[in-house]
Order: structure tokens, then sequence, then C-alpha cells
DNA sequence: CGATCTTACGGGATTCGTAAACATA
DNA sequence: TATGTTTACGAATCCCGTAAGATCG
């Protein structure tokens, strides 16, 4: 017992023009092996569907019966592999992705607009969200991937460097250090400095690193976001050290931002994926365009 | 593009075991067997649905929208061939059948007894309505077939008969033509005479015999229902002329009825269709069981 | 007799199985 | 290295097309 879809479409065709012949013609395919096409589905399904002779073609009362049920069988069936062939092919679907705010608020956008020109149809859930909590989505496959920082080798996760992010120390275009030339650590230490709460993946970045080379800054405010730190900078409360992605954004402030050495502080930012879960095309395809950006 | 339900079924298979291995066996095929086919399936739909390692073996994101998918694909496609193929081993269905009051009331039950015991699950529906009615529900196509008298060729409708009913004179038992040895027609004119209402063709057919033979009955009561005369002739208003399929049924009323000759009445009664219109395996096997009865 | 479906049969495409190669944990 | 998938290739099967045959109106 194996029925075909073909089989199907050609007991459908038959019914609609009422003739081997026509609907031979219609399938593309010769008279004799239409009909013995329609003596098979017979013979598999136990009996007559079409009534025939010469000069006449009747459906038979099981075929009556069936006539329906085949039409939406075949109407399901065409469906379903439209909408797949549709998925595949990037002309519907949805995309889940996280990214911690620093990319969200600034690169993002731009990657979004080039996604949207190419694949319209798709729609874009964006959780942008704390770099930690962007990386959990990923591992509890709330999102397919997330564009953080690397969160360092994870047994579950894997990590796709995109560009690396330099730490620049910012201040207010009043600020004395304006005077300085090359602006050091020796230099952010002296004044009152703001930066992320602990457990921040960035704070722990920066006092590992510092505490190696017994650099203490003396850090007077603290908060949650880096976009609140930038502010606060720009409100003159004190200096900081902020990941170059917020270059426009202290542009925009009117913020003053210098490379840093010894230590140069950087971090890699790239796309976190789920080890042993493929990815959809969809995804595939935004990340490509993340790829082709930053090369 | 043609996908075959042999390929959903691998899909399936391959998904509920997670082994492309397990998978052949289970569909009793080689593993490279399978291993085409999955990927003769994703190259149609234009993707991968199932994203394989020699270690691992997961759905892909588009895969995992198709499962469900696929699930409902096949099952409506299995079930609805197992209903068909249900359908032409008489497992279930339905018959509608008419018949002339004279046989549904005398020897229909019987046959119908006998069709239950065949085929127990298929329901039957009975018109046992006038003989003429009886002919314009297979005309119209509201039943498959009736069982009635000989209806005269007819364009549209086919006749073949089972066997030919001779109409007997009829009278109480407490009648004085009891005493006569032979009953003839001589006889039944010199009494009130009940019989059937025109345009009955039963009527009809025994006005033309009569007149021809110029005998002309002395009606004193017409009705409509064969069954009513019996019971008339029973409560002794007079003598009539009936259908020997009511012999038994006069039997149980205690009549007396007698063999008449010329001339004598008779009409075959037989299986009236639809000519063009293709019985169900349903009709056939009834009207297999009413030939192999009257042979 | 003519239009239409069925049967017969040879050729071609598809699918299958075996064996070997390949890949990954 | 061992397990599991893919590739390669010859063989069997299935399906198609042409041609001839059968049948009904």
């Amino acid at each position: 017992m194996n029925i075909t879809i073909k089989q199907i479409r050609t007991f459908l065709a038959v019914v609609k023009v009422n003739s081997f012949v026509e609907a031979s013609e219609l399938l593309h395919l010769s008279q004799p092996a239409l009909s013995t096409a329609i003596k098979k589905l017979e013979e598999t399904v136990g009996g007559k569907l079409l009534a025939r002779s010469t000069r006449t073609l009747a459906l038979t009362p099981e075929g009556e019966i069936f006539l329906p049920v085949a039409r939406r069988l075949l109407a399901d069936f065409d469906n379903a592999f439209i909408e797949l062939h549709d998925l595949f092919s990037l002309q519907h679907g949805n995309l889940s992705l996280s990214a911690m705010p620093s990319f969200a608020s600034t690169h993002l956008p731009q990657h979004l607009l080039s996604f949207n020109k190419e694949y319209p149809a798709i729609k874009v859930k964006i959780h942008d969200v704390i770099a930690e909590d962007a990386v959990k989505m990923v591992q509890t496959g709330k999102v397919e991937f997330a564009i953080s920082f690397d969160p360092d080798t994870s047994d579950d996760l894997s990590f796709e460097t995109l560009f690396s992010d330099k730490f620049v120390a910012a201040f207010s275009k009043n600020h004395k250090l304006m005077k300085v030339k090359k602006v050091g650590w020796q230099h952010l230490i002296k004044h009152p400095f703001i930066t992320l709460k602990h457990p921040s993946s960035i704070r722990l970045l920066m006092d590992n690193i510092l505490a190696e080379q017994n650099i203490f800054l003396n850090v007077t405010f603290e908060t949650n976001q880096l976009a609140t730190v930038v502010q606060m900078v720009a409100t003159e409360l004190g200096v900081s050290v902020i990941p170059s992605l917020y270059k426009q954004q202290m542009q925009a402030l009117n913020l003053e931002f210098r490379e840093l050495s010894s230590p140069v502080i950087s971090r890699r930012v790239g796309i976190i994926t789920r080890r042993r879960y493929p990815l959809s095309q969809t995804a595939q395809a935004f990340i490509e365009i993340l790829r082709s950006y930053y090369q």
C-alpha cells in the first residue's frame, strides 16, 4: 500500500475535465500512462473510483465520497510545502535575537536596516538586555543567537568574533584632562570615576586587568547601564572608560574620548550561538550580513 | 517539485527514533537509501530539515516548524485511505434503497437480515413507499436502487427481474366462495370487490388485462395500500385479487387465497437502477444477496 | 465507424542495496 | 578509534511513451 500525491493529482485532474484524454494533456502525460496510474490507485484503495466506458465517464459512489477528501488532502499538502519552501527562501518567517545594550543601541539598527531591505517579509524580535541575559537567552533557546562580548569558553555555547572593541577614556570637553595630550591611566585615577556595578562583565574585566598592573581607580559612582555612565560623564560628575562602541553617542553628547594604552582594555564583540543546535536559514542570513560588514 | 508520502514517512521515522540507522531498520530500508531519500526531500523543499553529523542528529528550526505539519499531513492521509479502503471492503458505509410496500413488508426483512449478518457495520435506509415513488427515488438519485414491479422500459432506468408474482383471489374463510372448488373471474365479479385506487400501477395493469377480456369487476371499495385491502378482505367487506407476495400475511389473517387463470395476472418484481450510474460496492453486495436468493 | 479507454512492451528514470569513503566525538 | 552518515555504483523496480487492441455509442 503506497499511494502517491501524484496519483491524487491525477484522479482530481480526470474528475475536473471528465476525460482521460484531456486530463492526460493537462498533466503532460500520455493517456495510457494516466490510465495505468488511475488503475494502480484503484488497486491500492481496493475498488473503482471512476466508472468508465469508451463514451462515458462518471465517479462511482465511492469516488464521489473520496473526491472532497482528495481535494482537501492535496490542498493541505501543497500549502504545507509552499509554506516550507517560502520559509527556506526567506519569504516569510520570524527571527529572535538578543543583543547587549551597547550593541543594540549603536551598531544594530543599521544592520537591521540592511536585513529588512533584503528580506522585508521577515519579522524580527530584538531582545536588548544586559550581556549576561543576552547569553542566557541563547542557552535557554529563547533566541537563536546573541550579539555580545565573548562569554569565554562555554561548553554549550560557541562564539564568533565580529570585531574587537577597545575601551577609551571619556570625559567632558570642560574637563582639566583636555589639556593633557596623551591621557593614561595615571591621569584617570586622580579623578572621580564612574563605572558599572558588579557583577557586570565589563567591570570585572577592567578590575582584573588593572589589579594586575596595580592600578586602583577612584570609583565614585556605580550604575547598571553604560548609557547612564555616558550621561553622567557628560554631566561632569567624573571620568570613565567606555567601549568605543559608544563613540557616536559620545560625540553627540559633546564628550571627549581618548585611546588608552598600557594596559589596553579591549573585548571581542561577536555572535554567540548554541552548540549542536543548527541555525535557521533566517538567522544565517542575518549573521552573513554581520560578517560581511565586519569582514 | 514532487514530494511523496514516503518521504514524509521517512522524515517522521528519523525524527521519531533520532537516528538514520534505526529509522532505516524501522522502514525496512537500507541506511544509505534512507539518507538519499532525506536528501532528496530537503532538495525539493529548499533547505535542510535535519542537522546531522556522525554523532549528533537534530532538527533544524525549519524542521521543527515542519514536524507537526508533517505529522498532521500523514495522519490525514492515512486516515483518508483507511476509510476509503474500509468503504470498499464494506467495513462501513451507508446504503439507501427504496422498495414498494408489498415487497418491503413481506420479503425484504429476511434479506436485510442476511445482509446485516454478512455486513454488520453498514447502515441501511429503507424507503418503503408506493411503487411509483420508489422508482422516482432511483431516477432522482435519492436511492441507489429500488425493488418494485417492472416500471416498463425507461430511457434512464434499467430493470433486472428477480421473480414473477402471480395475483391470487382472496376472500374470507367464511365466504360463500369457499364452497367453489376452482375460483375464477366469473365468480369474483359477483361479489363486492376491494382494490387499489387509480393511478396505482397494479390497478392499471388489472383493469387493462380484464378490459381486454370484457371482465368488469364490481369495485365497491378503493384504497391506497394493499395492506389495507388485505385487512378489508379479512373484515369480510368483499373479495379481492392480491399479489401472492402477501401470502404469508393472508395466512396470518386466516384468509383464503386461490390461483386464478384466464387471464393470469402477474407482474415481474425486480431491481431498478439508474442507467449510466455505477452502483456502490455496498449496493452490489445487497443485490447479490437478492440474486442468489431468487436465482 | 469513430472516439476513448485498456493492454502490451520496450526504454528510461528513479530508487534500492552493497561496499567504500568520510566525518566527528 | 568507533560509530554513524555520505558517496559511488551496479541492479532491480517503477513509470512513462508508443503501438496495437478492445469496446461502446
